[in-house]
RNA sequence: CGCGGGGUAGAGCAACCAGGCAGCUCGUCGGGCCCAUAACCCGAAGGUUCUCGGUUCAAAUCCGAGCCCCGCAA
């Protein structure tokens, strides 16, 4: 068995760190995850994703505040980090007896950061992947030991992206793990100069602007949903379209129309968009056409 | 005590501010029209107006307390 320290604290990370406590390949003697925090409405505290799974195996779980001048107390054979959310500092990567070995949600080096699945939609790209690397004391910037590609189809969303590399990213870390300790792959450079960088994103990352074309707003919404998800203005009140297709009526942009039971919305270039599911401010998502037997006096 | 919106027929909303027969768009059911229809016409059923208390001749509406849902914020 290969000795590991996980590092992760996301729902993706979660699944990546199951997957390997069932590949039973691997002895998980640490679980390093960002501590408890408070959220939602009432401010309740919730544990990571990863935190719930490693307490169903029982695991050893570490959740330091920070990693600065943190001391890891159990070291390992490999040190494997997915969507923890920290920079991990040169002392702890360097505990590791064969590496410290990272899984990226991308094709690096594109798409280095926090969003790379959201990124990938919004920018409307056709194809994404995997990335297993060594990591060094820069962000998703050591050297890549292998790498899957995926194709992204026109509709998928984040749920399906997600879910889909999270389909072969199990199998490409465990194996290449495992290679990678017995000496059986090499790693690549990256080619730092086509790096490109990905932030994370907030509620006002959603709020469109109708100066865009359909196409472009509509993969805001695969990438932004279903967190922040893709709102606008209307009446003064934040309205919160919960799902979209892109459609070809003419519509002023900008502008809510209904037409029959569908509801479309201008964008730019004549484009425009149906709305299939919308939530107001203070209300309870409803459909299209629920929306307009409410609302059709103002519309 | 973080800020704000809301709870009215199966759904979405109006009426509330300024108390006086609870209404609109749908849906459901029945009938009509039609070659036909999810279209159109006629009709019907369906309500403890979230709960409890108060004010009043009279409360969905005003006052007090509570429960629940949601948008921000974190």
């Amino acid at each position: 068995m290969i000795s590991v320290v996980y590092f992760g604290t996301h729902h993706f990370s979660a699944h990546i760190l199951e997957s390997l406590i069932d590949s039973k390949l691997f002895d998980i003697k640490l679980v390093v995850t960002q501590p408890d925090r408070p959220a939602g409405r009432k401010k309740e505290i919730q544990k990571s994703p990863v935190k719930i799974i490693a307490q169903k195996y029982n695991l050893k779980i570490e959740q330091p505040e920070t990693l600065k001048n943190y001391i890891l107390p159990t070291a390992a054979d490999l040190n494997i980090t997915c969507q923890y959310g920290l920079i991990i500092p040169k002392v702890i990567l360097d505990t590791a007896k064969h590496a410290s070995i990272n899984v990226h949600t991308s094709l690096l080096p594109k798409y280095r950061g926090a969003s790379p699945i959201q990124s990938a939609l919004i920018n409307g790209e056709k194809e994404t992947g995997i990335t297993v690397m060594l990591m060094d004391e820069k962000m998703d910037h050591g050297d890549i030991l292998k790498q899957q590609k995926i194709t992204i189809d026109s509709d998928d969303t984040f749920v399906e992206l997600n879910n889909k590399l999270l389909a072969i990213a199990p199998d490409l870390l465990i194996k290449t793990a495992s290679d990678y300790v017995e000496g059986k792959i090499t790693s690549q450079t990256q080619l730092h100069d086509e790096a490109t960088f990905c932030k994370e994103f907030t509620r006002d990352d959603g709020k469109i602007d109708w100066d865009k074309t359909s196409e472009q707003i509509y993969n805001l919404y695969r990438g932004l949903t279903p967190w922040p998800g893709i709102w606008t203005e209307y009446n003064g009140q934040r309205l919160k379209l919960l799902e979209v297709k892109p459609a070809h009526e003419k519509v002023k942009q900008g502008k809510l129309i209904s037409q029959q039971d569908k509801l479309f919305a201008g964008c730019a270039q004549n484009t425009s968009i149906e709305i299939i599911k919308i939530q107001l401010e203070g209300k309870n998502p409803m459909q299209a056409k629920e929306f307009i037997n409410g609302f059709k006096n103002i519309l």
